[in-house]
DNA sequence: TCACATTTAATTGTTCGCAATTGAATACGC
DNA sequence: GCGTATTCAATTGCGAACAATTAAATGTGA
């Protein structure tokens, strides 16, 4: 029986594979999120740490990095960037002078007032409905869990 | 009524954010991935490639672009460096000489042996069932293409 | 035919993301 | 208290990702 691909090289046919699903949505996401952040000022990891620090600033770089599963190579030249924007400062912790603590600034609080407006404009883009959209949250969110408990989160 | 958290910061929070869950559902495949593709001496987005080239190859950077949603800034340094480690060539159509066309050299097509792999650990790793992970695909990918309509893709 | 638009890769510059290493501060074990 | 281990952030180097631009080849319309 002929065939133009064979049944066992479907494991590895790319519309087949759910990684990348979950990357290329990634990416979407990012591409939707561009403009919208680009009037903040904003870069999409950015963004991601500044709604960390909405709802607790006063922080180390580690509870960031713990928060969003980054690292301090990443972390450092990031949160430097929203310093030289004067969104946030970095200061040493005089209890624990390995730490530095995130503070945001004044423009950094008032920056959320502004960011408001971008969650409906991602619901309007996805063309979905809040609970599929909550639904489908909780199942990636569960998956990501499990696979972040193999390598060892 | 005090709350400790308003419930109009609701759309603020990190973990409502279904953008977050899969830009770190996204992080967390690719670092289950990294240990089995270091074995084919592979990144991540360098295996997507091979996956869509043992599809099909012979084929313009472009098509590749299409299929992944990535551009020639991204591509072009990727792709050499595959072909300097001689898993494909790249060639002038003499057709049309806009075009670079990508072929597999028997290397390439033969990793694609050691490759297969990879799949059913990535299943193991997800700890989920495949009708599941097909359920989650689509609709994923059906999130996607909706995103990708609103940028215009 | 010839000017002009379009297509295609490549290039440049900026920002992530992470592995590996470094150096300083703190915690621990004896 | 002292030597060692651990914790934390910073740094370095490499590989994406993408915007913007460039340059060459091809297509199109008057």
């Amino acid at each position: 029986m002929a065939r133009k691909q064979s049944a066992a090289d479907a494991p590895l046919r790319l519309d087949n594979q759910i990684c990348f699903a979950v990357y290329s949505a990634a990416h979407a996401f990012n591409r939707v999120y561009k403009p919208l952040l680009d009037r903040l000022g904003l870069t999409y990891p950015q963004y991601l740490v500044m709604l960390v620090l909405w709802e607790r600033d006063d922080v180390p770089v580690k509870d960031i990095g713990e928060r969003l599963f980054l690292d301090s190579g990443t972390l450092t030249p990031l949160l430097k960037r929203l310093e030289a924007a004067h969104l946030l400062r970095r200061t040493r912790s005089s209890d624990d002078e390995r730490l530095v603590l995130i503070a945001l600034t004044p423009q950094g609080h008032a920056l959320k007032e502004k960011a408001r407006a971008v969650p409906q404009s991602i619901l309007a883009a996805s063309d979905c409905s809040v609970s599929e959209l909550v639904t489908m949250k909780d199942e990636i969110v569960a998956l990501r869990d499990r696979l972040n408990a193999v390598t060892g989160e």
